[in-house]
Formats: C-alpha cells, structure tokens, sequence
DNA sequence: ACTATGTTGTACGAAGTCGAACCAATAGGA
DNA sequence: TCCTATTGGTTCGACTTCGTACAACATAGT
C-alpha cells in the first residue's frame, strides 16, 4: 500500500480521537456532583441492561480492567448512586445495584443530554448519522477480532 | 425529536468510545520505549506539517490543554526525539524541532503500524475509510464550534 | 515611554487509569 | 480430606490529563 492510502487511516484514528475528547468534555459539562462518562455509562448501562451485576462483569462489559471499575464503582457507591451486597452465590464478590438516586440521576441525566444532542442534530441530522454508525460499528468488529491475535 | 432518533447519537458516541480504546491499545503496542500515542502524533504531526512549531501551536492541532503538550513535549525531550530552541521572533515561547532520531523513530514505527494497518485495510478498504473522514471532520467542528458557547 | 491587557510556557495538585502484588473464596483433583 | 490452581476484588504505586496560579514577555493605547 502506498503512503497516500495509509495515510487516510491515520486521519481517521485521529478524527475519531479529537471526536472521542469534544463528545466527552461535552457529556461530562452536563453531569452534575463530579460525575464522569464511565460513571454515568455503568449507571445506564445498569439501566438498560439489568442491575444485579458482579463488578467483574461490569469491567468486561466495558473492556476495562477491574481495578479501574473498582474505581468507578467506588465513586458511584460515595454518590450514593448503587450500592453492593454481598453475592449469596459466590462469596467473593458481589453484586452492584442501582438505588432510586442512581436511577432518577441518569433519567435526568438523559434529559438534560437532550439539549446538547439537539444542538448537534440541527447541524448533523439524525439520517446522516445513521449512516454512519454501522460503518462505525463494522470498523470496530474487525478491530475486536484483530486484537485476539489473529 | 424522538427517543429513537435521540438514540442514534449515543450510538455514535458509543462506537468513537470503544474505536478510541481499541484503536490507541493496537497503536501503542507497538510503539517500543514507552511512547504513547500522544508522543507518536506529535511526532508524525511535525514530519507531516513541518517541524519548528511553539508548543502552543501544536496543543491546538491536538485540541488539547497547553500544560498536557508541555508534559508530552517533555516525555519526547528526555527520550532524545525532539528538541527545543528558543524562538527569536518571540522570546516569550521556544520552538519544536524534530532530532534524527525523533525522525527514524516515527519511520520506524509507520513500518511498525503498517502491518496493523494493512491487516485493517484488507477487511474495510481505504475508499471506505475516506468517506468516512470528511464527515467525521465535519462532526469534529460542529462538535468543536459547540464548546464552551462559541 | 508608561501602563494595561493579553499571550506563552511552567509548576503544582487533584483526579482518573491500570499493572503488579495481594488476600479471600472457590473448584478440581489426588 | 487436603493440596493446588484459579478467580473476584482491593490496595498500592507509577503515570497521564488538565485546571489553577504564576512569571516572563509582547503589544496596543495613551
């Protein structure tokens, strides 16, 4: 392959990075008490998924390490947004659930979110990034599969 | 709009996130010495644009603090991969220079990523890739112009 | 020339990430 | 049963990011 069409790859990762940094500076302007993304990504993903979860299986779920959803749970649980009971089933570990704060706080959270996406859709609508997410998430398959070594 | 309309945008921000990590994990493995993504694209930044830029200059093509580029610059520094001059035309700030190795270390490690990035442009081909990057970049000003009510 | 204001770079500290080492509990033999 | 390997979770330490505060220098207006 020649420089010219490997360089578009690099254009590409770098997009996606400064991309990565606005969406997140502009999803945590929003989020009030010091709330970070990957806070407010476990609680929705708690959420949408089902509360009830081990922490490891948080940290797998977000391809992170567990010492760093020790971290994450850990400033959820200071909030009082989840909290942990012990896992009647295995008695090392332990089950994290959403209390009525956490859920009011990402259902607000939701909301208020609402006024930021609105702004982008006027100037990016809704079909034209719909195009673009499958192709986005066709890219991220096939790094998946090329990080497993093969 | 719509929460099914809203949901596309979280998708999109969920599939940067996760191509963010992937991407920046299959980078810098290999990348040797401890150089991280951020030391390797300020490095191929000044091949590419041309060296000889203010450290100022250089955290605003990255969209990223002044005190973050000084602390890169500073990793680059010690590894002998940049240097710095005092800038004439304004004593107040210095100037970025590429060493001879600063150069080799970037070509290296291009030779280096070529694999990773042939092996990505086998599955999704460049023509792909460069229609996605003007829309990404269009995105990234949107996102850009959006900050801190610009 | 003088003063006010803006700009460049750094020092420092708070917060987040993550690998290594560790402990407690479990599972799988022998 | 006992012994060993494995697994879930935390602690600790090194490192990165970035906001605040600051010093040096530059520039515009008077």
């Amino acid at each position: 392959m020649d420089s010219a069409n490997r360089s578009v790859y690099f254009s590409f990762f770098n997009e996606i990075g400064i991309i990565e940094q606005l969406g997140r500076a502009m999803f945590e302007a929003r989020l009030k008490g010091g709330v970070t993304l990957p806070h407010f990504s476990v609680l929705n993903h708690l959420v949408r998924v089902k509360d009830g979860r081990t922490p490891l299986e948080l940290a797998r779920a977000f391809q992170v390490p567990k010492t760093s959803m020790t971290n994450t749970l850990a400033g959820l649980e200071l909030r009082g947004l989840v909290e942990t009971r012990p896992n009647a089933a295995d008695k090392r570990s332990k089950l994290v659930w959403l209390t009525p704060a956490g859920r009011s706080f990402r259902d607000d959270a939701i909301k208020l979110l609402d006024g930021e996406v609105g702004q982008l859709a006027d100037q990016y609508p809704p079909e034209k990034i719909a195009v673009l997410v499958p192709a986005l998430a066709e890219i991220r398959v096939i790094l998946d599969t090329m990080r497993e070594g093969k």
